[in-house]
DNA sequence: CTGATTTGACCAGC
DNA sequence: GCTGGTCAAATCAG
């Protein structure tokens, strides 16, 4: 148990760390992007030392505490991501559980899957981004302590096709735009065959994806938000990384494979060490993946323990310490 | 007309 | 008794 806060206390040190490496990541930017004097390239440099010290210091942990570079378990068995097989699937298991009417399900917490989600149009909208999945509101309650209610929602093909998936949208008290998505049950509905694009088929295999990526990208601009106040949020849409344009498009730079598994086409790895940095682009990439990466397995604090453990990423304990940075693998 | 949303009530767990 | 999850009738929208 003890051993369960260290790590937490550690995990939340290496977002924080990284976070801060964002920040003087976005420094160096401007820097790069002014016209460079002497005292210009001084502070390039600092920041640049900075930035070397705090990831050797996030590597260090890494080395020195390896379950923090494992991901989480899932509370329960499994991962709500990774797994075809359906037989002995948490959400599964949840799902065929029998449901007496209006019984509460237990608190099986494991059940779930926490997201926290911008709204797809800033403050002003009424919701969370589509997941791509067809949700039909049966209730609303106000949550003691909440300033905002929370939404229930269930598959729209509950009935028809005896689909299971629940989940609760409810809007965080510090941030109007943001949205906590607790998704229960697994979708066993097959979605219409029209509109069957590259995202619906990535779902159909894989139906927490979607959550998975949106939270991952929730993160990012929460972390950003709050850690960076200075500078322009990185929100989907103002992040350098690949010219995102959605909340979407920062997360299609991952993609989920056959198995389920999230690939993150920011290969090929090892990164570059920082002296190999051509534009500041890269820098900008650079430290994005490796936020994400540590993110992945380094739940924040607000999101909770069961928070999507991305065990398809990890770090890779083999990079070359003069690189400074740590990289994916992809088992 | 059909399906989705709203909303008060009901129920179980704590 | 309080709280949160669900039901279901009423209402709304296309």
């Amino acid at each position: 148990m003890a051993d369960a806060v260290e790590s937490r206390g550690g995990r939340a040190r290496l977002v924080s760390d990284l976070g801060r490496v964002q920040d003087l990541v976005r420094q160096l930017e401007l820097q790069l992007r002014a016209p460079g004097d002497a005292a210009s390239v001084d502070l390039c440099r600092r920041l640049v030392h900075q930035i070397v010290a705090l990831t050797d210091s996030s590597i260090g942990m890494l080395h020195s505490s390896p379950d923090l570079a494992s991901p989480l378990p899932a509370i329960g068995t499994g991962s709500p991501i990774s797994s075809d097989a359906a037989s002995d699937h948490p959400f599964r298991a949840a799902a065929s559980a029998s449901a007496s009417p209006k019984k509460r399900k237990a608190t099986a917490r494991w059940t779930s899957q926490q997201v926290r989600v911008s709204a797809a149009g800033g403050s002003g909208a009424e919701g969370p981004v589509d997941d791509g999945y067809s949700w039909r509101k049966y209730g609303q309650k106000d949550i003691l302590g909440a300033k905002h209610p929370r939404a229930y929602y269930r598959c729209t093909h509950r009935n028809s096709q005896n689909c299971p998936a629940t989940k609760q949208v409810q809007r965080t008290d510090d941030h109007p735009a943001l949205f906590d998505v607790v998704y229960h049950g697994e979708h066993t509905c097959r979605p219409a065959a029209a509109g069957g694009g590259s995202k619906r088929a990535a779902q159909q295999h894989n139906p927490h994806a979607q959550a998975a990526l949106q939270g991952l990208a929730a993160r990012l601009t929460v972390a950003t938000a709050t850690d960076a106040a200075a500078l322009p949020p990185m929100t989907p849409e103002s992040c350098p990384v690949r010219g995102a344009s959605s909340p979407w498009s920062l997360a299609s730079s991952v993609a989920s494979d056959s198995n389920g598994c999230m690939h993150q086409d920011v290969s090929p790895c090892p990164v570059p060490g920082y002296r190999e940095w051509t534009s500041d682009g890269d820098l900008q990439e650079v430290v994005s993946s490796a936020f994400a990466a540590v993110s992945s397995v380094a739940p924040l604090p607000v999101l909770d323990d069961e928070f999507m453990p991305l065990e398809c990423f990890g770090f890779d304990h083999t990079f070359d310490i003069g690189t400074a940075m740590p990289s994916l693998y992809y088992p």
